[in-house]
DNA sequence: TTGTAGGCGTTATCAA
DNA sequence: TTGATAACGCCTACAA
């Protein structure tokens, strides 16, 4: 048997296509019994409304898109999707994830985006836009939110963790537990695109100044080019507590821009036979799985949490209302561990 | 402005709505010249078609759904969904992630799946079906794969790893390294459902035994409930490495379900100045990046290439066509780490 | 290779 | 509160 319509259930309940509409949609003004013979015939009939005529009919599409960078399979691109997938999904909005690793790629799914009404809205994460992108962005026709983004510029709302206070935090800490010189370790930074953590670097700068550390105090050491394997990854931690090491009075404080680039340069360290905290201190960011499997001291953010909050802000657009809070910045809490601890005497 | 449609194009372009589709779908059948001019005037109007009218009208939802077993940001699912995503996306299919942690939501998205026609395909992943789920999947009407699902019954097509195979790889190591007396520790095992890394647990016992372990050789060591916060995994890790250390001889070759949950024993271990290898060995079952972390023997498989061949297979159902191979079994093969090594003396 | 025209299954507007 | 009916934007025989 052919599936059923809508046109079938009418005739099954009695009533017009369009009260079968009103009923199963949950809309006011149909009359409680309606509503049951209606449900029932659809019960009976099987029937569900069919979302493609659906959105051909309304205009909307139930589909929000979710753009991360990098890989969908990382911790945080992963835990953001299964935030915004929790609070869409029962509102009856289908998630869909997309990802970009390259200023290329970004520029192509923007170029490909507009000519392409398959989505409501769209949740960006972990970037920033340029005034090219921009354009293009307000050109959508859509709500736009961010989910950590360096700045807010072109969003429509955002939501995104404080990388400036929870530096400053760390720094406080190394400070607190007596280290005259610390070290910043970051990813590469590339020069065509802003992601949200390259943040950190900048924040790490201005903290440590205002913690009292004068130039000569803190050294920043970073990639200079993109780890995508395990192995390549493992190098260039090598290369960094190379650097460290051969400083000529070496810091015994060090952050790291995430977690896991944190680990490797961590293990590097240990592979030396110094131990944390008694040769050195080492935090990471972002308290992910890594950083409790080492006993990593780390700043604390929940990635599933910012991607519930970024959907709940689509929703209050969709409707038409605005967020609660159109742009807002959650705290990244200190998350003490083994791996920080007292400076080493003498230094 | 309001957006283009199809005849705007095709009367810019001077020809029929009709050659406009063939035209910007690829289609055979299209002059170089008439596809050139419509390209053109699509490009101009700044013009795609629209899936939902596209979808209503042919009937194909160029959707897949991906259900997994377990939240999406896992390292599992969510490399599996990166890599069906791979393959899907160059196609024009979406990807629908879906999930599901129990029985009774898997229930509810069989029921409400058949009334809902809004996806191709489906991939299923890690789990199995019986009877019941059996005739629901049958009445679908579209191709079901399964990805390392314990069998390949309901499933038009399948993909996963060889457990059994594996497990044997790694009690051959054990007992290659002068193990007398091997452990299994697992997680909870839920009555209602059967989930692909169950099998390990059978698969262990039989590999043991033809490895000419007695039954007083190997123990088995499992969770009594699932554990899902890392505090909880702690405690569940804690109880087990306190029944594994109180047997009157206690195993010194260790096997485990997932990395993740050997991870929590190997650290328990540890904190009571147990190391590996020399007081035990200890190996995993993945290659997750846990594994890496620290150094875990384990056996390696590959959820993104997992799924790319499941998705791979989707398309070939989608067209009609048989897969290369309907039901492939892959090896999972043993990566010899930091925790592997001849047994203590005396044991 | 291209055009014609009916239909896909809803939603939304307007009356009743 | 309910019913007619005209969109919604494209696909696909079928015909030319």
């Amino acid at each position: 048997m052919a599936r059923a319509t809508i046109s079938d259930v009418a005739a099954a309940a009695g009533v017009s296509q369009a009260t079968v509409s009103r009923a199963l949609r949950g809309s006011a003004n149909v009359s409680p019994a309606t509503r049951a013979k209606v449900e029932q015939a659809a019960e009976a009939l099987n029937f569900t409304l069919s979302k493609s005529a659906s959105t051909l009919a309304s205009g909307r599409t139930m589909r929000v898109l979710l753009l991360v960078s990098g890989p969908l399979n990382t911790w945080f691109n992963a835990s953001v999707l299964q935030g915004v997938y929790d609070v869409l999904a029962p509102e009856g909005y289908d998630t869909i994830p997309a990802f970009v690793t390259n200023r290329e790629q970004l520029d192509r799914f923007f170029r490909d985006l507009p000519r392409d009404r398959n989505a409501d809205a769209i949740i960006i994460t972990s970037f920033e836009f340029d005034t090219a992108l921009h354009d293009q962005l307000s050109a959508l026709g859509m709500p736009v939110v961010g989910l950590n983004s360096p700045s807010t510029a072109g969003f429509d709302a955002s939501i995104g963790i404080d990388n400036a206070a929870a530096i400053t935090s760390g720094v406080q800490l190394l400070r607190s537990l007596g280290h005259r010189r610390i070290a910043f370790v970051h990813d590469y930074i590339p020069h065509d695109m802003v992601y949200g953590t390259s943040t950190r670097v900048a924040a790490f700068r201005t903290a440590a100044a205002q913690a009292g550390y004068g130039d000569d105090d803190i050294v920043m050491i970073g990639a200079d080019h993109h780890d995508t394997t395990p192995a390549m990854l493992d190098a260039t931690a090598a290369g960094i507590v190379a650097r460290l090491l051969s400083c000529e009075q070496h810091p015994t404080g060090i952050m790291g821009e995430t977690d896991e680039f944190t680990a490797a340069v961590y293990k590097k360290l240990r592979r030396q036979h110094l131990a944390a905290p008694r040769d050195f201190s080492i935090m990471g960011f972002d308290d992910a799985p890594v950083s409790r499997t080492l006993d990593l001291t780390t700043l604390h953010q929940n990635p599933v949490a910012l991607g519930n909050a970024a959907a709940r802000k689509v929703l209050a657009l969709l409707r038409g209302e605005a967020p609660e809070r159109t742009h807002e910045l959650v705290p990244a809490t200190l998350v003490l561990r083994e791996t920080t601890g007292r400076a080493p005497n003498g230094r």
